[in-house]
DNA sequence: CCTGCCCCTGAACGGTTTCTGAATATAATT
DNA sequence: AATTATATTCAGAAACCGTTCAGGGGCAGG
C-alpha cells in the first residue's frame, strides 16, 4: 500500500512518515498544495492524507481537482480544531473521511485502516468471455460491448452457464438451477431457450454435447485442435 | 435510502429521526443493542448510526457481531467525548467513521451522506445521468437544469435508482430501501410509484427488466443496440 | 380545533410480453 | 436407413406490468 501525505508542518509530516512506514506502507510526503497536486495527479496511490490548510493551493482545491480528474483514492483530511464548516465543505469535495488536529497517531492509523479496507471491498461481477461478457449485477450480457436484450429466463440460463463456463451441463442441472422447485419438467423449455439465447449471442457459443448437455465456450481456455 | 439509528437517549433519537426524515430517508429506531443487533442482522439499511455507549449491549460488540456475520453496511458510531481509545475499538470492530458527542445534526448529515456516497462509489452528492441531475444533499432533481417538482417517496426512489444506476432493481429491493419497518408490500406502490416518476422525468429513463425490476439508464455508459 | 389539500395506498382492469408444451423439422449416431 | 437426440416454430396460457381511481391519512393554514 502506498500513501501520499499532504502537509507542510515539516515535524509532523516526519513524524506521519516514520509511523506509517512501520506500519508497513510505502509513505511520500509533500509539503505544499502544488506539489501534493502533481504527485496525487501522477502516482497511483492507494490512499491519501491531506491537511487543508496548506501553502501554494489550499486542500479542498486540490481535493476537487482530483475529484474532477476522476482520481477515486479515498482522501482523509486534516483540520484545526472546531473548523466543522470548512470540514463539511471537504466533503462536499469529495473526501471520505477526516480528523481534527491535534490527533492520536494511532487513531489516524485505525482510520486509514478503516478507508483502505472499505476501497478494497471491490468484486467483480462480471464474467468475460471472449467478446461476450455477463454482468450479473446489473443482469445484462454484452456482445463487443453492445447490450444484448435478454429475458429474464434467458439471462438466468445465460449466467448459470457463464458461471459454469466450459464445463458440459445437464439439463437437468440447468432446470434445478434456473427454476425453483416445483417444476414438471417433462417439456423441452431448456432446449427452446437455449434456442433463444443461441439466436441472441451467436450460435457457436453454446456447445450441445450430445447425451450430456451443454458447454458455454470460454474462448480464453480453449484447446481445440 | 433507509438508516438505523442504536441511540438510546430518546430525545436524541428522535430529533435525528425527524431530521433524516425530512432529508429524504426511511429511517429505524432501536433503543439499546439487543434491539439494535436484531434489526440490523435482519433488515437491509444502507447505513447504521450507532452509540457506542448502549444497555444491554454496548455498541462495540453490536459492531462486531455484524462485521463477524458479514454485514458490510458503512457504520457511523457516536462517542463521548474525550473517549478516543474506544473509538479506536470502534474501527478495528468495522466502523467506518465517528462522531463525538455533542454534534451539529447539520454534520452528522454530511458525514452520512459521505458514507452512502462511498458506499455507492461517488465522490459527489449529485449524481448525473445525462440531463437529468439528482442532488441527495438538496433532495431534489433536475431535467435539463429545470427543477422537477417530486414527492418525497418519489425522491426516495429516483435517489435510490440513482445510487445504483445501470443495475436493475428489483421490487423487494426498492421496498425495502425506501420504506421502513412496517410496511406491507402486498401492493403495487412500487409500481405506481415508477409510473409517476416516468411521468415526471421521461419515460424512457426507467427501464422495465420484465421478472426483475427497473433499471435507472446511464446514458454516459449505454451501449444498447 | 377544524378544514382543505396533497400525497400515499391498495385494488381493479386491460394490454403486452414471456413462458410453456406440443408438433414438426433437422441433425447425429449406429 | 433407422433410431434417437436436439432444434425450431408456434399458439394458447399465464404472468407481469401500466394505468387509473377512490378512499384515507397527515400536515399546514386558518
Amino acid at each position: 500500500m502506498r500513501v501520499l501525505i499532504v502537509e507542510d508542518d515539516a515535524d509532523l509530516s516526519r513524524q506521519l512518515k516514520s509511523a506509517f512506514k512501520d506500519a508497513g506502507y510505502a509513505v511520500d510526503i509533500a509539503n505544499d498544495g502544488e506539489e501534493g497536486h502533481f504527485l496525487g495527479d501522477t502516482e497511483p496511490y492507494d490512499a491519501v492524507i491531506l491537511d487543508l490548510g496548506l501553502p501554494l493551493i489550499d486542500g479542498v482545491s486540490v481535493l476537487q481537482k482530483w475529484r474532477a480528474d476522476g482520481k477515486t483514492f479515498p482522501v482523509l483530511i486534516l483540520t484545526a480544531r472546531d473548523q466543522w464548516s470548512e470540514k463539511v465543505a471537504g466533503f462536499d469535495a469529495g473526501a471520505d473521511d477526516y480528523l481534527t488536529k491535534p490527533f492520536h497517531v494511532e487513531e489516524l492509523m485505525a482510520r486509514l485502516r478503516a478507508l483502505l479496507r472499505r476501497a478494497a471491498g471491490h468484486t467483480t461481477d462480471t464474467i468475460e468471455l471472449g467478446d461476450l461478457m455477463v454482468d450479473n449485477r446489473a443482469a445484462r450480457a454484452f456482445v463487443d460491448g453492445m447490450a444484448i436484450k435478454l429475458t429474464s429466463h434467458e439471462f438466468r440460463l445465460l449466467s448459470y452457464m457463464a458461471a459454469h463456463k466450459g464445463r458440459v451441463i445437464s439439463r437437468t442441472e440447468l432446470v434445478e438451477h434456473i427454476y425453483d422447485q416445483d417444476f414438471d419438467r417433462d417439456s423441452n423449455t431448456i432446449e427452446v431457450f437455449v434456442g433463444r439465447l443461441r439466436k441472441k449471442i451467436g450460435t457457436e457459443r453454446i456447445e450441445t454435447v450430445r447425451g450430456l448437455g451443454y458447454r458455454l465456450l470460454d474462448p480464453e481456455s480453449e484447446n481445440t485442435d
